[in-house]
DNA sequence: GTTAATTGCGCAATGC
DNA sequence: CGCATTGCGCAATTAA
């Protein structure tokens, strides 16, 4: 009645509050990964950003050259020497 | 002694018994969201990748496009017709 | 076989 | 009022 599978109230306790502190700690660093979590896909979509722009970027000097490249062919006098068009996109 | 701040002991466990529901509830809510931002990481990964690869193939046409021109231009004769090898990109 | 970590669950306080 | 959220402890289970 008075006793559980325990040796004694004391091994219980002692038990318990180190159960506590492992939960404690278990939560806090479960807590931190979760909040890691967020900020990867702050950082992520940040990246994200930064890669389409360098597309949309990189994009239009495909368009420029194909330009140039074009007027060339059709006999047009280019306005500007090449190594300028390309050195003006670096 | 018998006695808390409740009405009566029935009062008292209808209202814990809908408290732990709730609680349930809203613990299942949280998983389900940890579990979604986890997927949005993965997702934003994939997504990453394929534009970093998408900015190798355009960089790789720029770096094609500039020594079209270049040849272009120091006089040498283009192998292809420049729409050739515009198209040859799309 | 012991100890620490993780997990489901209930309680109570508090937020909304 | 009442549900939602949160910190905390208990006990069972799992991993080290």
């Amino acid at each position: 009645m008075g006793k559980n599978t325990y040796k004694d109230e004391d091994e219980y306790r002692r038990r318990r509050e180190r159960n506590n502190e492992a939960v404690k700690k278990s939560r806090v660093k479960s807590k931190l990964r979760s909040q890691a979590t967020h900020e990867r896909v702050q950082q992520l979509q940040m990246e994200n950003t930064k890669l389409e722009e360098k597309i949309g970027f990189l994009a239009s000097e495909v368009e420029f050259l194909k330009d140039m490249l074009c007027a060339n062919h059709s006999g047009k006098t280019l306005f500007f020497r090449p190594y300028f068009i390309i050195s003006s996109f670096h």
